[in-house]
DNA sequence: GTCTATACACAGATAGAC
DNA sequence: GTCTATCTGTGTATAGAC
């Protein structure tokens, strides 16, 4: 055992469970948790369903390691971020806000429902998913925290509030209307995103970034 | 025909389907469509099912009609909006969008899915619907090229997205979450959610509104 | 592990008596 | 118009052969 052979299916084995998360993803990213079906993803995948459940005990499973999979790109980035040359924590924020709706304009961002949906429930009872979650709102929490400081974003705003607004903007319906209208660019759509999130819909009245 | 006894009847009927609608709109909001169920309507409104569809010949429409009577109190708030003692639209605008995520978190607005659900697209196709949303976009549009023109808004971002922003403000996750926290406010929570909306998530320096 | 076939549950909608 | 009982479709999940 543990011969060439044996690592070979378990390579397989990894890029078909690969493939099926990604295939979830984007039905999450389509369709919603609840109108998706372990058919379609079976279908796009390209094996049988029951085939489906040998990678996969249940669809609340591949749903809440879909997520996972996502949390995990997300904390990769955030990492690379603190350890890159931009230091300034507003910036950070704004990058990484970037990057998830970007990831949700290209329809890989399976709306993490922090909405009402019959996932939610189950899904804070997977361990992995909360544990990213925890991981994830500790790191930006802190990034929130400097730039209110350093009087980037409003003090006055709760920590965790600025958190979720930035939680809130990978499944905000704007992105896909805009997408949908078809006339302006991702970036340009990007751009106008952030700043909304962060300028508002006022007029940019250049602020000073000392 | 037409006697005392058939105007009664007609006034019970109509008392009936205003509460269904109320029903199902809370179970919307709290639900989505997809999980919404017609037995969980029937059994919230204390008749069977199959009384249900004597009602509304099926859920889309139970779900349209539902809507329609959500935008009908919109367009009749922007009309007394418009009428009365404030003309700035600016304002007229901050005040439709703090009804709409008020409505919103006290779990009576049935999430309008300008996302991706099985909804949307019969929606369309329910011409009370479209004809409310049109002439709600019309109204609203004035109001916002007013403000950009005012220079209370920025002029550079198209009116179709300003106006996006705000019809996504009504099914934002943020509203809802904040909530369950417990811990603000129903007033704090809409101050600081128009705070982001119109001047962002960074320190407000008190603009003069000249 | 892959499939076909099927069990099981549930939700939308209807039949038909009263 | 109200109900109980039922039809029908569909979706999750499993059985069992290969």
């Amino acid at each position: 055992m543990d011969s060439v052979k044996t690592r070979l299916k378990e390579q397989v084995k990894a890029l078909r469970t690969e493939a099926i998360m990604e295939a979830a993803n984007k039905l999450l990213a389509e369709k919603g948790y609840e109108s998706m079906t372990m058919d379609e993803v079976a279908e796009r995948v390209g094996m049988s369903k029951a085939s489906l459940y040998k990678f996969f005990p249940s669809k609340e499973d591949l749903a809440a390691q879909a997520m996972v999979k996502v949390l995990d790109q997300a904390l990769a980035l955030i990492d690379d971020l603190r350890d890159g040359p931009e230091p300034n924590p507003l910036q950070c924020l704004r990058e990484l806000t970037r990057w998830a709706m970007q990831t949700k304009l290209d329809g890989e961002m399976p709306s993490l429902p922090a909405q009402n949906s019959s996932l939610s429930a189950s899904l804070m009872a997977h361990e992995p998913y909360v544990e990213r979650l925890l991981s994830m709102s500790l790191k930006l929490g802190v990034w929130v925290a400097q730039a209110q400081s350093a009087g980037q974003i409003d003090p006055e705003l709760p920590t965790d509030f600025v958190l979720y607004q930035l939680y809130a903007r990978s499944c905000d319906p704007v992105l896909g209307v805009m997408k949908e209208d078809g006339r302006y660019s991702r970036e340009q759509i990007l751009d106008w995103m952030l700043q909304v999130q962060f300028e508002g819909l006022a007029p940019t009245l250049k602020r000073s970034t000392s």
